[in-house]
This record gives structure tokens, sequence and C-alpha cells, in this order.
DNA sequence: TGTATTTTTCTTGTCGACAAGAAGTCGGCA
DNA sequence: TGCCGACTTCTTGTCGACAAGAAAAATACA
């Protein structure tokens, strides 16, 4: 592979980010996919580092649950625990709806340009049919919301709850019909709406329905898909 | 100080995570006060390690936001950030109840038990007076019950939340009167009687309740201790 | 005597090398 | 031929040293 990504012109401190980063969206874009060996080695090689800064980088994303570490053996890409997503739904659909509910309580000047912002993209990424582009849209724009909402602790969970969606949903996004995305386009305009109206209670409805939407259709892919799986296997 | 902990027995992968829990006990406990400044040499010296393994540690500590690392400069336990502390009391709130609703709807044999003990322990620290001991066993005891909830989500931010809880206690601990810690003794109890009884509302109701007696008591400490530096300061 | 600039010093960030532990390999034995 | 044990090799964990950046100290100048 030609992965040679050498920025000899690191200033000091940039050098763990980028390795931080660059793995972080490989992992959630399963470029990087689940259980894939990560060397050191290699990827010292790779980013012309040392050892040192590639490891931070990796208690990093270990911290955040993205790699998992067997102690003196290897280290790999997180598994997609299939027999939690039950907690993963609850925890979901439980952010979607208070960060919504505190956007339309918190949000000032600005917030709502910063949302329509992401909304467009999203908007673009439907139109263009560009199933990729939809999926980490969606997440930005409702980061964005989340946001507006003022709680960094919300925010932070939400975002490792999104980002772990994408995962998942990069394993099925074949399986999206252009009918459903559109009606998201109208979904979000609706909970834009009752942000700006300040209309908590209606933004924790439509938050609702909207989270209930999504994990359906996550849901019915992955049965979907596991149902072809479980026929070859028998 | 006396600080040499020289285990000089530490198989191979051990050292990390003693500097780890060590250091985050005492940010957590306050021994190392917010805004300490943490000399990585010095540490090297007091664990007997080399600095390697101090700083894996360290970017452990802040991945967690307990330790804050000024790029190029001074790493310093990280302050406790009182503007912040409406996002905090609401997140803490809705964890209180979020667990304790999914104990009473998915506690399994065994859970309760885990949870008895903790509220033994919470009980006898109460009845001899031990407010250290208050706050660490009350942590303990709803960590079990978020436990019993089955979602590795709330737990993880609940325990985050219970522990920068823990820092903002200590700095008050010295207000605790006898009357209300009684009085949680009493509403740990029913919470228990409604999680036994997998009673989801009334669970909720009780959780509630309990949350906002919490954070009240929180927040009188705060605005009375507030008062008092705010007339050294004029 | 006060301020600006250079120098020193100290801490962090990075590096290359070494050591320990585990998996795979090879050989011996039944 | 099949199984058990020593050996080799490969990856991770740890170390001591060096380099860069920033604060503090010292010096020069007005």
């Amino acid at each position: 592979m030609d992965e040679t990504e050498k920025l000899q012109t690191h200033r000091r401190g940039s050098g763990v980010s980028t390795v931080y980063e660059t793995l972080r969206n490989e992992i959630i874009e399963l470029k990087l996919p689940p259980g894939s060996p990560i060397d050191e080695q290699q990827l010292s090689d790779r980013f012309a580092l040392s050892r040192t800064p590639i490891r931070e980088a990796l208690v990093r994303l270990a911290a955040e649950g993205l790699i998992t570490t067997l102690t003196n053996r290897a280290t790999i890409v997180s598994n997609i625990d299939f027999l939690g997503l039950p907690e993963f739904f609850d925890a979901l659909t439980l952010m979607y709806r208070v960060t919504t509910r505190l956007a339309a309580a918190n949000h000032a000047e600005g917030d709502i340009a910063a949302i329509l912002v992401q909304q467009k993209a999203f908007e673009a990424a439907v139109t263009s049919r560009d199933v990729l582009g939809m999926i980490s849209t969606n997440r930005d724009f409702h980061i964005a919301i989340a946001q507006a909402g003022r709680n960094r602790y919300y925010v932070e969970l939400f975002t490792r709850l999104l980002d772990e969606g994408r995962r998942i949903l990069r394993l099925y996004y074949s399986s999206f019909n252009d009918v459903l995305p559109r009606q998201y386009v109208g979904e979000h305009e609706e909970l834009i709406q009752a942000i700006i109206n300040r209309d908590v209670t209606l933004a924790d409805r439509l938050a609702s329905a909207h989270a209930d939407q999504i994990v359906g259709q996550i849901r019915s892919y992955i049965t979907a898909d596991s149902r072809q799986n479980a026929k070859l296997a028998l």
C-alpha cells in the first residue's frame, strides 16, 4: 500500500493528535475493520514517528473503547458488540431526546446557523445519494444540536454513541433505499423549527420519534442481514 | 514526604495501572488538589519507573478529564468547573433516574445482594459519622444499582459524574450535619424496595427525589461557601 | 533604575535500544 | 504417527538519553 504519509514538518506535539485522529477515522469508517490487528512498528513506519507517540495515541483510543489491547500480546480494533445493541439503542435514544430538549431550551445566537449548515450538508448528501456522506453528516447535524444544548457530558457521550453507530451503519449501508432518507430531511426540519420556537415538549417528542425511526431502521438492517448469514451457516 | 512506594516486583504490564489508579484516587480524594502541577520526573522517582509508563498513565487520566495538559508546558490536576455545575447537576440527575429505572427493570439474581452490601457499608459510614466514607460508599451504592441496570454507557458516564461529585463534596464535607445522612439511608432503602418490586415508575420518582435532595444539598454548600469567599474577596 | 533582550535552565516530547512474555516452530520421544 | 517440551522469533513494555520549547534569570542598554 502507498501509505507513506510522512509529514516531516510536524511541530512538536502534533504527531500524536495526527495519529490519533487518523486512526480514529479509519476505525469508524471501517477502513480498519473490527478485529484488525494493530502493529505499532508498522504504524511507526507509516507515520515516520517513533513508537512512543504511536503508543500514546493507542492509549487514547483504548480509553475510548475503539481498540482493545490484549496485555503483552496483540492490540486489535474493538469488535462491534451485537449482544449489547439493546443497551446501545437505549442510550442513543435517550441522548437524542435529551440533547434536542436542551437545544430547544438553551440555544443562543449562532447555534441555529451552525445547525442549519449541517442540515444543508445532510440534504446535499441525500440528493446526491451519497450514503456514506449521509451517515456522517447526520452525525454532525445531531452533534451541532447537542452543542447548542450546552452540556458537555451529553455531547461527549452522544458523540461516542453516534460514532459507534457509524461503524454499525457502515456494515449495512448497502441496504439504504432512498425513501427513508428523504423522510429524515423532513424530520430534521421539524426538529429545527421546534428548537427555534423553544418548544421543549415538541422537540422531545420529535426527537423521540426520530430516534425510534433510526433505531428501527438499523434493527431491520441487522435482522435482515443476520438471516442471510444464518442461511449460509446452516 | 515518605512517598517511596517502590514495588520492585511489578510484573510487566502492572506498573501503568498502578500509577493510573493511585493518581486517580489521589485526585478524586483531593490529596492532589485542583491546579496541582504534575511532574513526570517526580512521579518517575516516586514509583521507581521510567517516564514512559508514567506518561501512559497520564494520557489515560487526561482522556478522562481528570488532568489537563498544557502542551509543551506543565500538566496540572483539572480544576473543578464551577461555571459548569448546572450541566453537571442536570446530567447527574438524569443518570440517577435512568440507572435506577433500568435496575428495577433488568436486575437479575445476585444484583440485589450486591446493592445491599453497599447499602450496609453506607449505613455503617453514617452511624460512625465517617463523612468521607459516606461520600464514597454512597457512590459505590449507586454504581451497584447502575450495574444492575446493565447498560455500560450509563455506568461509565455515571461513574465519571459521581467521582467528579466526590471531588466537589470533599471541598465542602465539613458542612455535613448528621440529619440529612440519616434521611439518605431511608431513601436508599425505599429505592431498593422499589427495585426489588420491579416498580419502574416508583423507582424513577424516588431516584428523582433523591437526586434533587443531593443536588440541593451540594448547591447549598457551595452558595454558602462562595458567600464566605465573596466576603473575603471584597 | 527600569525595560528589553539574550542566555540559561527546566520540563516536556521524541527517539532508538533493550528486555520480557507469548505464540509458533522444530525436534524428540512414545 | 501423534503428542509433549525446548527453542526461536516476534511484539509489546520499559528504559535512559537527547532535542525542542517555554519560563525564569541574567545582562545590556537607555
